[in-house]
DNA sequence: CACTTTTTTCAATGAACGTTGAATTTTTAC
DNA sequence: GTAAAAATTCAACGTTCATTGAAAAAAGTG
């Protein structure tokens, strides 16, 4: 009976949660509306109100549903790189590493929900409105576990330094997923919004070398 | 009767424009009615589509003013860099110097009209809908100019690795300037957000350090 | 002052909005 | 098979939306 359970067509909930997840990313939660969702999903307008309770139901659910798993394998990236490290715990680039490979995983490159989801954290992080609120809800006690593991890796730093460079690390991470294509059209073509295995290897060295710039000791 | 110009109080299209930025700023395009903003200017309703033609009309002319004046102070401030320079041209610091410096002029500390457009640049950038097309329009030119000077500065870079690096300076530097709170939050308050010198102070060593480690011959 | 132009107000338009209570269909459980 | 529960549809609610044409007021110009 398991391959009952798998041929089952997608639910109704979960095709609404896709759509709208594709939605918000595009156009941000007051530029879609429940009507929207509601046809793009092909199902009925209460449908959704239903399901979640209201809009705002439906945003925090999309944003909840990926963040468990991504949460949940940044957390099993960063164990394994400190049992591979000595005693004196991983390295700084190893760090910053288990942070951002996560994202490549997941079946990056064929499941385009996790663009969307990427896409659409981009502009919650960005947001003065719900930026500070929301990503503190969804991502903070893990962040806070990294941060720990590069205090450690940094004895040296000062503790706001550490700060600045987490929040630069988040921004340049979060415009990366954003798929703006504004790098396209400011290299001529050059360069792919898409190319995230290409983003992702300078992204590494790039992050780690402004950490040890600025938090070791001179 | 250059006195009397001065004492003139400030018209209501200008009102307008500040009040609507403000909205913008923090609840974006979809997130603001023309009601709230006429109610925030003390206008009428159809005030602001007659000075500016429609909703999408007022954001332009907001995104317009002070890119103009921004990209101007950055111009100045590379061809400063520049003259104070051999022949070899200005090093990676003193360029990336010269394009962060540029944000911290205009009474910035005083002016919240610039904190919130600095906001408003924020989601702009990160926003896949409309980030590619507007940040391309309003700030390209200036950009591509900084890209010249940093290829001459670093004559081994790989083209794509010189892009990259400057998308990852302008995601961190938009999140910087974003005040969304959260770094307060990750750090229980000990750094703030509003501290854009202490931001500005570590952000240019940070992001040197990135270019220099991804884009010198090793 | 008389005039022209610009700015501002007023009133109204049709369309789209999120949500909900009741009715109906489908699924689940025994 | 039948009753209970969950899922889905239907129709409608009152509100808010951006825009506009015409009228009125203000500012500019001679």
């Amino acid at each position: 009976m398991v391959k009952a359970k798998e041929n089952k067509k997608v639910k109704r909930k979960d095709r609404i949660l896709d759509v709208a997840e594709a939605l918000f990313a595009k156009h941000g939660f007051d530029g879609v509306s429940m009507r929207m969702v509601a046809e793009g999903a092909e199902v009925d307008l209460a449908l959704a109100s239903y399901h979640f309770g209201s809009k705002r139901g439906l945003f925090d659910a999309i944003l909840l549903r990926r963040a468990e798993v991504l949460n949940q394998t940044r957390l099993e990236a960063l164990e394994k790189c400190k049992a591979e490290a000595g005693p004196a715990g991983p390295t700084v680039e190893a760090i910053i590493d288990a942070y951002l490979k996560p994202m490549l995983a997941h079946g990056y490159e064929e499941d385009e929900g996790w663009r969307h989801y990427f896409e659409l954290v981009a502009q919650v992080n960005n947001s003065p409105e719900w930026g500070g609120q929301l990503m503190t809800k969804y991502f903070d006690p893990l962040v806070r576990k990294f941060m720990e593991a590069l205090k450690k890796a940094l004895p040296d730093a000062e503790p706001e330094s550490l700060y600045w460079c987490y929040h630069f690390l988040s921004g340049a991470l979060t415009l990366t997923f954003a798929h703006t294509g504004r790098i396209d059209q400011l290299s001529d073509g050059a360069v792919k919004s898409e190319d995230m295995v290409g983003a992702y290897k300078r992204m590494v060295p790039f992050i780690t070398a402004g950490f040890l710039e600025l938090c070791s000791k001179k």
